[in-house]
DNA sequence: GACTCAATCAAACGCTTGATTGAATATTCT
DNA sequence: AGAATATTCAATCAAGCGTTTGATTGAGTC
């Protein structure tokens, strides 16, 4: 595009070493996505980029500044879309936005924009399980935000929701989320493949309506906390 | 057996290297379930434990063995709680059985049972996220069948939903035990501790009756796989 | 008292880890 | 051109890893 000789579009002077720089990027989300943080070694890395092994160390530092430079690469433009989708939403025709609307905005540039796939999808699955201080942290400071302005989207289209339904709720939809983007195949096992979550067309396609219709189910009456099994006989003392 | 020399109480003629072994595993499973399996080493177990550094792998031949051994302590008792619950929904008063009484058979026994306890379930939550062959493994060996058993109940509870929306549905509760279990604290932060999945009372009298309403809901219709944002305006290109 | 044997211990094994070095090489600027 | 800078590279570091070893303990058996 635009495609001037020798004048930059504006996109940056790229420098010499911004190469190898994107291969270690390129190995290192998909390494650990796949194995870990912990399970995969900046050696392993650097040679699955085929760069030397102090390269990883050269240009970001130390182990936890790559991580950084991965999430940073893939999370800013996962929270932008999201929020260019959830400002939309409010551009609707129908007033209040429809929640499946939401719903998708919230979902979709993370499960299937041109910002994630697949690979970061299982990494950021893997982080919010994970949890340790570090993966929290940079969890927080790069969704809280886009998190929080949904709930209050979502709280919005749902004025007569309780506010303790609405968070539980939303509990949920990050599980349901987190779940299908780890997809640890045991529904695939399960089920014999009859549905599959690393698909994200289908997974939208179902987690959006269906989250939607549990957005919209009555409140939950709050009863007083059963400390013995409410619905289950057997006490679970042995 | 019949080893009746000296009258013992049932429990167990006890050996002389089982307490080492007990607080073995219970450095375990806490710091497993802390720091994650690659998160913490032998050392540091058997520190904590108050036991030499030769004595976890003396007791389980490796970390994968200790490992085993910590789910198998917890996993068993869990899946057998399971399945005393779910034959006490057979012979329940009311016909169908009633899905909260199944739903919470199937979360109680791993959130709140006397074989579990917050570490346990903590370790479950990030062993479906690591999800290594391992750990899949493992996790298939104790609690496919368990699953699978509910997963079949629930479809006789609810027996006009098809069989993709049950296993959707059946995913999704999946989703949400294993957020709440894994808990990593972001509901907390973006609702001001309105709501909190680690108290296990709180997460169940609100998870059951609410997978329970969602389970209800209506079929979601199996529309055209949508691949370019059904509710959302904006595509994902750039 | 001699023997057995599971359990514990200090020490070391070989190896991998994240990180650093200083010399080589490539690129840019003047 | 040559100086300055940015990047790559092989080599190395200390630290930590899982695991193994050989000696030692101490209660039970004959």
């Amino acid at each position: 595009m635009t495609a001037l000789p020798l004048e930059d579009a504006g996109i940056a002077p790229e420098p010499r070493g911004e190469a190898t720089r994107q291969r270690i990027l390129d190995a290192a989300v998909r390494l650990f996505s796949e194995h870990g943080i912990n399970g995969v070694s900046l050696r392993t890395i650097t040679a699955e980029a085929g760069a030397n092994s102090a390269a990883a160390n050269y240009h970001f530092g130390s182990k936890k500044g790559l991580l950084d430079a991965v999430f940073e690469r893939h999370a800013s433009g996962i929270a932008a879309e999201r929020e260019v989708l959830l400002a939309d939403c409010r551009d609707a025709p129908g007033r209040p936005p429809l929640l499946e609307q939401i719903i998708a905005a919230f979902l979709e540039p993370g499960m299937r924009g041109a910002h994630s796939g697949a690979t970061f999808a299982r990494l950021r699955g893997r982080m919010l399980a994970e949890s340790s201080d570090q993966t929290r942290e940079l969890y927080a400071l790069h969704f809280n935000d886009s998190s929080s302005r949904f709930l209050e989207a979502l709280g919005q289209a749902l004025p007569d929701l309780p506010a303790h339904d609405l968070h539980w709720r939303f509990h949920m939809l990050l599980g349901s989320m987190v779940y299908t983007l780890a997809n640890p195949g045991r529904i695939q096992i399960l089920t014999g493949q009859a549905c599959d979550p690393s698909d994200p067309d289908a997974a939208l396609g179902y987690l959006v309506p269906m989250l939607a219709q549990m957005f919209r189910g009555e409140p939950i009456p709050q009863s007083v906390a059963p400390s013995g099994g409410t619905y289950a006989i057997h006490q679970t003392n042995r």
